[in-house]
DNA sequence: GTCATTTATCATGC
DNA sequence: GCATGATAAATGAC
């Protein structure tokens, strides 16, 4: 019972708040300008979590839920990916 | 960068699920998760309760007591000390924030 | 062993 | 009703 208490006051998913909107800008910037490799360094954890307002944990969650669901949605509505794509030039050299 | 293959993230989206009808093999890799009942995850905690590491002897107990392979006793040790030092991390943010988080 | 991650699931926001 | 952020199993690098 105590460790029922316990675990949903740690638990943090019972206050979760989204992001604001120009968080998410950012990260997807970053994310769509990375398309071909979405694993930033530590250091660009850091500095994402800097520009967001939040902590790095947090930025390790978004990109980690991000490229599930961009996998999964490869063909549907990922529009959003060329419309960054666009906006944001890839750096794809080889 | 130098980076001849492809990363994690641009392999193949389909590495297990449903099943190829294939005749014959095989290495049905990985997964899939499935939550622990709550007494599995109470006998769990209990026991990470009075020490964080556990022995081969208790892991192979406990296992049997839990219908759970030994390896899975191990990883959930392995992560459940991940969660500890993550908890504790939070706890120093929260002090040193004195506790700014409360929504209003 | 730690630790970043993948995947499914949970709990909430709207 | 899904979108979204956080957590719980499971894997792999080192």
């Amino acid at each position: 019972a105590v460790m029922i208490l316990r675990s949903r006051f740690l638990d943090a998913r019972r206050k979760r708040r989204n992001f604001s909107k120009q968080a998410t800008e950012v990260l997807n910037e970053y994310f769509y300008s990375h398309l071909s490799n979405p694993y930033p360094s530590e250091e660009a954890k850091e500095e994402l979590a800097r520009k967001c307002q939040i902590t790095v944990s947090q930025v390790s969650n978004w990109f980690g839920n991000k490229r599930i669901r961009f996998k999964k949605n490869i063909g549907k509505g990922q529009e959003e990916a060329n419309m960054y794509a666009s906006k944001y030039a890839v750096q794809a050299a080889s | 960068g130098g980076m001849g293959s492809l990363s994690r993230f641009e392999q193949d989206p389909n590495f297990y699920g449903d099943t190829a009808p294939q005749s014959g093999d095989q290495p049905r890799q990985r997964k899939k998760r499935k939550p622990y009942t709550r007494y599995q995850t109470m006998v769990l905690e209990s026991e990470f309760l009075g020490n964080s590491y556990i022995t081969r002897q208790k892991r192979w107990e406990i296992s049997c007591k839990l219908q759970l392979t030994e390896r899975q006793v191990k990883v959930w040790f392995q992560n459940r000390r991940m969660k500890k030092k993550k908890l504790v991390e939070r706890s120093k943010t929260m002090i040193k924030n004195d506790g700014m988080d409360e929504k209003r």
